[in-house]
DNA sequence: AGCACGCCGACT
DNA sequence: GTCGGCGTGCTC
């Protein structure tokens, strides 16, 4: 080794650039360094960003001269070697930059960049006559606000550019600007009070008691303090100042009185958020024999396989056996990750959780705030206590020493693929491979696993265990089908209800019980149609109709967001003969809320439970029967264990089998199934009623016999046929731009390029369902893999097509994105 | 992402 | 003319 080398690193920015970033190292900070710590660089003329350090080396770039680093800022890696081989391996199977998936991966609280902060300059003394106006204004905002950002200013002087503008005024030495790196990061700390050294001395203490006669406020909460401090045997313990305040009747005030007289000290301690203090319950919970038969059959299957699919009907106990393989994992010291859908998580399942694993749990999920989840990085990166994580899909990206374990609930979710922004990710997929670089095992669980899951399992990849009985061998529910073809012809459907759903919702409701009502739209109505010519209302930015919603009396479009207040006219022949078409969940509400005026109903999907609070609040009620009927989109689905449901609708099956995917069928037998199985619980057979128009398609057919053999049997003949995954692997190149011609042009160049090497394997240029979002026209071409040693040299081909694009200039700026197995 | 550079329309 | 908006390229 050369004396004088100096390091270089290549870092990891927190930005969708495609490349990683060499910075030269000064000879001081060279102890410091070490792969996963975060350094802080300057890149481009001024930004500063918190950059993770991928590679230490001696190599000097060549072609360029590499920036020193600003400094190193941790003391210890914030990221361990596995997680930045998961990183490489995302970005390279998902086909996106690795700084994207560090946005994804890092919590906000850990990510640093800078922002730029304009100041007077010190030395300007108030001469304002040479400036004009809106660098006077400038100038005058900043005399009664010190510090402003970009943002501000662009408002200040109404419009955007203000760059030159700020140069000038720099030049004319009127302002400064600085780069402030700030930290979202805020530890939460725990004030505790102590008695000031002069009076731990008995005599003065006594002194005082005197001297506090008169302050008799004050008198007691020394009182208080030597009391809990238990002062007179152990001496002068701190006492935490809440409990002091609680405990003595004060507010922070009066104790600050007592500290400004030096008679107590404070001083602050940081904590960690995750859970503290929780008892594990050692119970251990008794499995039944045929509980323990399958999780012997699981605990065989890891012998030989990485991954077992477990697939148990609702309410087969497949928790407990969960429970049973984490205690497993832990009492081999190694750790567990539990991952759900985002709207499973809840607190049942939580509590569950940390009730029987006290502070070797934590939970880790969107709702967090950033705080929340950087100590739980923290703890599991530093610390030793935690052994569980239960997380939605990004709890994937926390910083795991020795996982054991991967257990993935309800696995066929299709919210476990991430879709926007990328890396476009799968959960389960991405734990499979996770889970390889630490040897361990990964167990899927579901009542109606992804076809992609079963097929592995058949095809032996995955081991495979089956639940078929119910704990306390509890029916499944009776299904019944309501036609509405045949209901309309007999002129019996004046609402969006079937006469049979409604004599069996008031049975209910005479009988006490609660019903579930699923439909799969939010809002009052999808569309607004002119009853003269047919025109319907479109979002002016999507391709889609907007929705009517009638809480808020606005159309809006769900795909961008837009909404628009009052539309009196056709838009195309002016009539004013406009009426909203379908029906979504605020529909289905009001009209129930006509036919069952007595009924306490809810309403669950997206609109009504924006905020943590609304969600649990609707679930809280509903179990503690408050709620006669709940109303709900997907979310009426999951993780909700009700003891008094006897009926659940399905209000139009038709809705889910019409939907234009090739998983269409799947995902609606999925969802049949998991409403359903909320039905019945304890004692009483359920029932569940669909309505359609369909009554003999093969789907619903399944549905009713509970027959998942049968739904994939079917499927895989339509995806043996049709050329679908699990039978080949997907990815779709998705060409954006603001100018329709301009997609179909690029899309038709790629679309040739790509077949000229590929031929049939790609599909395409099409337009997809919704051809317009934002303003921006798409369009897809799908290529379809059949063998998959040749995975990685197609992706390798698909990039460097993409990049020939980019070299012809009528295409350069069209954005094409990859994803690869679209859900 | 954010900033510089260069092109082009519209307003003093 | 010039200012400000906007597309394009580059950042170690």
């Amino acid at each position: 080794v050369e004396i004088n080398q100096t390091y270089f690193i290549d870092v990891i920015l927190p930005l969708s650039v495609p490349l990683t970033y060499t910075y030269r190292v000064q000879k001081e900070y060279e102890v410091e360094l070490e792969i996963g710590k975060r350094v802080l660089v300057q890149f481009g003329k001024k930004k500063m960003y918190g950059a993770i350090i991928q590679k230490i080396h001696y190599e000097a770039p060549q072609n360029y001269q590499a920036k020193y680093i600003e400094e190193v800022i941790d003391q210890y890696p914030v990221v361990n070697s596995f997680q930045l081989k998961l990183w490489e391996w995302i970005a390279n199977y998902y086909m996106c930059h690795i700084g994207e998936v560090m946005l994804a991966a890092l919590p906000a609280g850990l990510r640093l960049s800078s922002e730029t902060k304009v100041l007077l300059h010190p030395d300007f003394e108030g001469k304002t006559e040479h400036l004009n106006d809106k660098e006077f204004l400038i100038v005058e905002a900043l005399q009664q606000q010190p510090i402003l950002n970009l943002f501000e200013i662009e408002s200040i002087v109404n419009q955007k550019t203000v760059l030159p503008i700020v140069k000038h005024l720099i030049n004319l030495k009127i302002i400064v600007t600085e780069e402030d790196v700030k930290t979202q990061y805020r530890p939460k700390k725990i004030s505790y009070i102590q008695l000031t050294e002069h009076y731990c001395k008995e005599e003065s203490l006594k002194l005082l008691m005197d001297k506090l006669q008169k302050a008799p406020k004050q008198l007691q909460l020394l009182m208080t303090f030597l009391k809990i401090s238990d002062f007179f045997t152990k001496g002068n313990q701190a006492v935490e100042k809440l409990v002091l305040q609680n405990q003595s009747q004060s507010n922070a005030s009066q104790v600050n009185e007592l500290v400004k007289k030096d008679i107590f000290k404070v001083y602050e301690r940081e904590i960690n958020r995750t859970n503290i203090g929780l008892e594990e319950n050692l119970e251990i919970n008794q499995l039944s024999d045929y509980q323990i038969e399958k999780l012997n059959e699981i605990l065989a299957h890891f012998e030989q396989k990485d991954v077992t699919l477990l697939q148990g009907v609702t309410s087969s106990g497949k928790t407990e056996i969960y429970f049973k393989l984490i205690e497993k994992i832990i009492s081999e010291d190694k750790q567990v990750l539990f991952l759900m859908p985002e709207i499973a998580l809840t607190t049942q399942m939580i509590s569950r959780l940390t009730k029987r694993f006290g502070e070797k749990v934590a939970v880790y999920h969107s709702k967090f705030s950033t705080n929340e989840r950087v100590d739980v990085w923290r703890e599991l990166m530093e610390g030793n206590k935690l052994k569980i994580i239960l997380g939605a899909r990004s709890s994937l990206f926390l910083p795991f020493k020795n996982l054991g374990l991967i257990i993935i609930d309800e696995e066929h979710e299709s919210t476990f693929k991430q879709m926007e922004p990328a890396p476009r990710y799968h959960a389960r997929d991405t734990a499979i491979m996770y889970a390889s670089f630490f040897k361990s095992k990964v167990l899927l669980g579901s009542a109606t696993p992804s076809i992609e899951s079963y097929y592995n399992a058949k095809e032996q990849k995955y081991g495979m265990v089956e639940m078929t009985k119910r704990f306390g061998d509890m029916q499944m529910p009776e299904i019944l089908v309501a036609d509405i073809k045949e209901a309309k012809r007999k002129r019996k459907m004046t609402t969006n209800f079937s006469p049979m759903l409604l004599e069996h919702i008031e049975k209910a409701l005479e009988e006490k019980k609660q019903v579930i009502l699923f439909q799969n739209r939010r809002g009052f109505s999808p569309y607004l149609q002119c009853e003269t010519c047919g025109w319907i209302l479109y979002c002016s930015n999507c391709d889609v109709s907007m929705t009517y919603h009638k809480f808020s009396n606005l159309y809006k479009c769900h795909y961008c967001g837009a909404s628009k207040q009052k539309v009196h006219n056709c838009g195309a022949c002016g009539d004013t003969q406009l009426t909203t078409k379908g029906f979504g969940t605020e529909k289905i509400e009001e009209e129930l809320a006509v036919i069952f005026p007595k009924a306490v109903i809810a309403r669950m999907d997206l609109d009504t439970t924006k905020s943590k609070n609304s969600y649990f609040q609707l679930i809280n009620d509903f179990e503690q029967k408050k709620t006669d009927i709940l109303v709900g989109t997907q979310m009426v689905t999951k993780g909700l264990d009700f003891d008094n449901v006897a009926l659940v609708g399905v209000l139009s099956a038709d809705s889910l089998l019409s939907f234009p995917d090739f998983r269409a069928f799947e995902r609606s037998f999925q969802l049949m199934a998991q409403v359903s199985g909320r039905a019945g619980r304890k004692n009483e057979r359920g029932k569940v009623i669909i309505q359609t128009y369909q009554p003999e398609h093969p789907i619903i057919l399944d549905v009713i016999a509970n027959d998942y053999k049968n739904m994939y049997r079917n499927e895989m003949i339509d995806r043996r046929n049709f050329l679908y995954p699990p039978i080949c692997r997907m990815i779709i190149l998705t060409l954006k731009d603001r100018d329709k011609s301009k997609v179909d042009a690029a899309a038709q160049f790629l679309a040739q390029l790509l077949k000229s090497k590929l031929g049939n394997a790609i599909l395409g240029p099409e337009y997809p369902t919704v051809g317009k979002v934002r303003n921006l026209y798409l369009k897809n071409i799908t290529i379809k893999i059949t063998d998959k040693n040749k995975l990685s040299a197609i992706k390798g081909f698909l990039k460097q097509s993409v990049l020939e694009l980019k070299q012809h200039k009528t295409h350069k700026s069209v954005y094409v994105l990859a994803d690869v197995d679209p859900q």
